[in-house]
DNA sequence: TTGTATGCGTTATCAC
DNA sequence: GTGATAACGCATACAA
């Protein structure tokens, strides 16, 4: 019930703040038997740190900031879940924050996480580079980026998926299936994730002679407009055999697959289609959709291997991970 | 690039720290000449505060904890990522943990989010009651539920969508529909909102005067478990004029429509179908899935204004807080 | 092995 | 209207 302080210790254990602060953080020296004591006290008590305390002290605050889009995306939640697993086992706190993609927001969110002192930052995707220079005061908090190019390399890690193989194996698994004329499905807005699997796909094209042109070979949908049924159609009237989609993520692809049930385009017999995230509502579509599957796990592992490794190592910063991803084929595809 | 303490502010503004303080605050009584001499020099430092010394000083850290089971699930996601956007704008960061509904991390959380002295604690969800009396030594956190029942309603506010009257409705409608034999299908595991949904379920058939019997309209399944099919197969053969069921959630309602299309058994022909949640997946699935929807902006709202008012208001707990829902109808219930 | 004293950056109390 | 200064809880340099 009682708020207990250091202090409250060291009286009631009979030591002094120094010896019990030393028991707590385990280092210094001090005999077995004071150890027990103190431990004992702190037991009793339930004694819990002050973290604003040590932080201010320390000048390190054992959390660690996320910067993210939208969590309400599969996923990102689910990596952002990952992260902040291992990172409580670790001991470090998370803050995460939403950026609805709104610039404005992810400076004030910074500047926020600045202020809080954060040790260290995660950057997950996002449309534009990611600077972190919005400041001339800002204390150079060490980061690294996931699926979001940085402006400037040298002072961080890039870790990706590898998108380029995913959508180059997407398109090559499309062709394979029998695809004469595949599109590729994005929304206006590419993120580098978004850059990398259009490469991908023109690249697949090109492996098997396929010209690519703009015109013919993109469709430039966005999800939340009351038009994308509309621009989906006019695509497919204007090139009539058309018969494969790889779709930049699965939430075109599921809301593609609606506009073609409604056009009584079946799929995957006159259209074939992949996506990409292998989202849980895959199994659940009709037909199931065929989609390429990011590591997660892995992505979270490195991820904070390579964050807590830079904030030691302040120099170890300046290379990229490539994470390979695997393609999951369901009934959309064949 | 350097980090400036309020103490260089003064100096560079030739006046006291106490001053600066007070202009940064706008509390105390200063002239506008001093504001404006201050405000210029912060302005051009990028000065920050250092909310670690702030919130030592202040007995306050002007973050809330939120304590939710996983943070993948859409329902959780979506409202946890209201909540933080909204105490963002009030000033507040947020410190997200997952618990995976185990017990022990839970409790680990717990002593985390005292030790970082959060001014408050959003709890969601979660199988068992929410006691927060863990350890002797707490400091009676403010905290508030949502869909999660309170061991003690006395200290904090329990807010929940209307589960009873969202599965009341639900079952009325399939039984508008035609439904003469209809089930609820949930899992063993019951969360203090299953609950509510059950027993709206039953009061729904005794209201139209159908008998109500465990064995006879439970279907009790596991999502993540092998035997699922198996499991829902034995029921449905053992009950052949089962011609409706209630999902507690959409994640069973799409593992029942993939069973029943193995089944070859007809939505909403043969069996229909309405789940809970209205996960966006709904549209997506063959038959759309009819859901009811919980108002997460409304719960988001109702539970922020509720803990920052028992923060400041300690004594002003003990109610509890009802949201209304709505039924979105889809194809597996017409 | 242990204790004393200092300072981290801030707010608040008191004096002027 | 403004300035000195104590205090918040902790870690650590230095003494003992």
């Amino acid at each position: 019930m009682k708020k207990y302080s250091i202090k409250d210790i060291a009286t009631l254990s009979g030591v002094s703040v120094a010896t019990v602060s030393r028991v707590i953080n385990d280092n210094g020296r001090f005999s077995e038997e004071t150890r027990n004591k103190v431990l004992k006290v702190i037991e009793e008590t339930g004694y819990q740190m002050n973290y604003s305390a040590k932080s201010l002290r320390m000048n390190k605050s054992f959390s660690i900031g996320i910067v993210v889009p939208d969590i309400s995306n599969y996923f990102f939640s689910d990596v952002v879940q990952k992260i902040e697993e291992i990172l409580f086992a670790k001991g470090y706190s998370t803050i995460i924050c939403n950026t609805a993609r709104n610039n404005k927001k992810e400076i004030a969110y910074l500047r926020m996480l600045e202020s809080k002192g954060v040790d260290g930052l995660i950057v997950i995707s996002g449309a534009d580079e990611f600077g972190f220079d919005y400041s001339h005061a800002h204390k150079n908090i060490p980061y690294i980026c996931i699926d979001r190019e940085p402006k400037n390399r040298d002072n961080t890690i890039f870790i990706s998926s590898n998108h380029y193989q995913g959508a180059f194996e997407a398109t090559e698994e499309l062709l394979a299936a029998g695809c004469k004329y595949p599109i590729v499905a994005m929304h206006k807005r590419k993120s580098s994730s978004g850059k990398e699997r259009c490469r991908g796909f023109m690249d697949a094209l090109q492996k098997h002679s396929i010209c690519f042109s703009h015109a013919r070979n993109v469709l430039t949908v966005d999800v939340k407009s009351k038009d994308f049924h509309a621009d989906v159609k006019k695509m497919l009237t204007l090139h009539k055999n058309i018969d494969g989609i790889f779709a930049i993520n699965d939430s075109i692809a599921m809301e593609l697959l609606q506009s073609l049930k409604k056009m009584n385009i079946s799929v995957p017999k006159d259209i074939k289609m992949i996506g990409f995230d292998d989202t849980p509502q895959d199994c659940y579509s009709s037909p199931t959709l065929s989609s390429v599957k990011q590591d997660t796990t892995m992505i979270a592992h490195t991820a904070i291997d390579s964050l807590l490794n830079i904030i030691s190592n302040p120099d170890d910063t300046g290379n990229s991970i490539i994470i390979p991803v695997s393609l999951v084929l369901r009934e959309s595809s064949t």
